[in-house]
DNA sequence: CAATATTAAGTAAACGTTTACTTTAATATA
DNA sequence: TATATTAAAGTAAACGTTTACTTAATATTG
């Protein structure tokens, strides 16, 4: 009603409706402790002042008093900047979702490398949540202030808990599964051990390799130099060495083959077969559909926020760090075939599942991605 | 060095260099007003002390006495939630450089919907940014408590700015850019205005229909249906009422007909030119590379920002709303071509812009975007 | 009706900074 | 030597909330 042109206050509210300020701040937040009560004319007075004059309270003032901010950071690799194609999408939403049922707000800033080279934002947040990395001063940052934070999918420092998948155990069921398919000729593609940090980059690459040795396999040209030319590497892989299946680091990777290889006249399934990390949405639109290795994306953020909301409640001292590993499922479409020595033949799609010795809907059951 | 697992305060560094919070305060923030002077031993001292301890001020305090907060929201068509493509990312990164220089830190949040159906976030703000489009409550809110907004490319209430795109002018354009080409049955694929309320979609569609009444040139069917399937699109407006032209309100629908028109025997650019809006980064890597109309994001951003900062530097009763109509320009691709009655001849790619009547560079000069 | 319990508030300190104003000691000037 | 000036700080109030503690009025009980 009135037309002052500054925010309105609890003592301004007060003032209005002739009670002191204890009182419009116990009625607007609910707080009846310590024998607290009011009339309920009084109440509903308050409410309606504090609604016309549009109050919203000043979390500063509140965080200051109350030592804390009911405020989660998300850092890292999350959609604010410049990230082209943000596999952490559903894990992110997850992970908003359970923090705002537990009356958690989040927030985000773009890191500001002219005022500080932290991450962090410059108010106080009661915890943070990365997704898969930040910059190991910010870590130390954390550390040294002792803020509850949990990296998903990536590294943390002595007292981060992590939430990460197992791409170990991932990259073997891959390579079982083309086994059992009949592939013996196996190829990968993706980054090289050397040439980016994420584990993940280690553990498939190693992993297919250690997998090959187990059962005796060849390996194929190309998992030893870091993808660029999708024709450079059909050619060597698939027309030299006769590959039958391409397993690849992720979808991007997996796209690319998918689009140029008409172009060197390969047909996939019919003569190489070809499946991916990272189910994303492209992976089932696109023909044929991509069969995939995919993350319990929904999971990890619901987890990460879990366990995030268990470390701030504790005290202090009692923290201890939580590591979480999750399983990863395959999920089976048309890119991925029986080999055929007689190139060119198509083959019904449904062949696939009969003969590939997975039950689908086993291998889609999340409910238990938890390794024990 | 002390093992204090609280969060330092300026408090704590005073005692440990034996001066008062004060001089820590002053110092720390370089300000030497009110005939403030230090030792040199004793600045030094107390910035190596702050450095030791990882202090970190806490804003909410600043806040508090202060009353602003240096922190900017960004609203709206961000990619903190959900929005598959966004087209903003070059806006928002040049506004966030443009703030951060300005020693603006940025914010953005979830909408949480639990706690209040505003998109504000929890905190306070020195200013809003909105890309597109809020919640009209939102514009509510920032209305009462008279917080300066910016709203880029999309409508604001009584006070606030606005930095928007002048699509009728560029449809304009587009036409007037076909028809120099020699086209003459032009079609239009997008949302009707009836579907959906950004401007856009009603600015781009009627200015397509009363270019064509201008030149007296008819209408092709499809342009009063919302755009669902390519191939009925391309059915009626191509084969059956042979458009030798398709302008296409985003880049999204652009690259189904590109990916579609194949599949109905239908070449582009020799037997159809194709055109949109929205210059996003696919447009320019697709084969054939599409001509676009591209919007001056860039400017946008920065323009926005600079607008919010000189509304926050004033008082608040002498703020008034800026608004601001950038041009957008044409970038001419191979997706666009002279009309050919001989159907599947190719045209050589330069021939586009020997007989365009355009000349790309100019064209392309955004060094005045701003409309006068 | 007096003592006690309950209802309905009010008071004031505290949170961590900033900053206008004040103080002290040293040095310069008359 | 007395006074003025300056360097180098210190003091305390203020920002807007929350909350432990207190108080006054009313209701209940014996």
């Amino acid at each position: 009603m009135t037309k002052k042109n500054s925010v309105p206050t609890v003592r301004e509210i007060a003032s209005h409706c002739g009670v002191s300020n204890a009182t419009v701040s116990r009625v607007l937040n609910g707080n009846y402790s310590n024998g607290f009560s009011v009339r309920e004319e009084v109440r509903q007075l308050i409410t309606q002042i504090a609604d016309e004059l549009g109050y919203r309270p000043n979390l500063a003032a509140k965080n200051l008093v109350q030592r804390k901010t009911k405020i989660i950071g998300i850092l890292g690799y999350n959609m604010v900047f410049g990230w082209p194609s943000n596999i952490y999408q559903v894990t992110t939403e997850a992970a908003v979702r359970y923090l705002q049922d537990h009356e958690y707000d989040i927030c985000s800033t773009a890191p500001n490398f002219l005022r500080d080279d932290t991450e962090l934002p410059p108010w106080r947040v009661d915890g943070i949540i990365v997704l898969q990395e930040c910059s190991s001063r910010t870590i130390e940052q954390m550390e040294k202030i002792r803020l509850p934070y949990v990296v998903i999918n990536g590294l943390a420092g002595a007292m981060g808990s992590t939430v990460v998948l197992d791409d170990i155990e991932a990259t073997g069921h891959a390579i079982e599964y083309l086994l059992n398919l009949g592939h013996r000729r196996i190829a990968y593609a993706g980054p090289t051990p050397e040439h980016r940090k994420h584990m993940s980059i280690r553990d498939r690459h190693d992993t297919y390799l250690s997998e090959l040795k187990k059962h005796g396999l060849p390996r194929i040209s190309g998992h030893d130099k870091i993808f660029l030319s999708t024709q450079d590497f059909l050619e060597t892989a698939v027309l030299e060495e006769h590959a039958t299946a391409i397993l690849a680091y992720d979808h991007i990777i997996a796209m690319k083959i998918l689009h140029d290889a008409p172009a060197s006249n390969i047909q996939i399934p019919e003569q190489v077969s070809l499946m991916c990390f990272n189910d994303e949405y492209l992976c089932d639109i696109v023909k044929p559909g991509l069969t995939t290795i995919g993350a319990p994306s929904r999971d990890m953020g619901k987890l990460a926020a879990e366990i995030l909301l268990t470390q701030i409640k504790l005290p202090a001292e009692e923290r201890c760090r939580q590591q979480i590993e999750l399983h990863q499922h395959l999920i089976i479409r048309s890119s991925t075939a029986k080999p055929f020595r007689t190139s060119g033949s198509s083959v019904p799609n449904d062949l696939n599942r009969r003969f590939s010795g997975y039950d689908e809907d086993v291998l889609l059951d999340t409910s238990k991605n938890i390794k024990s």
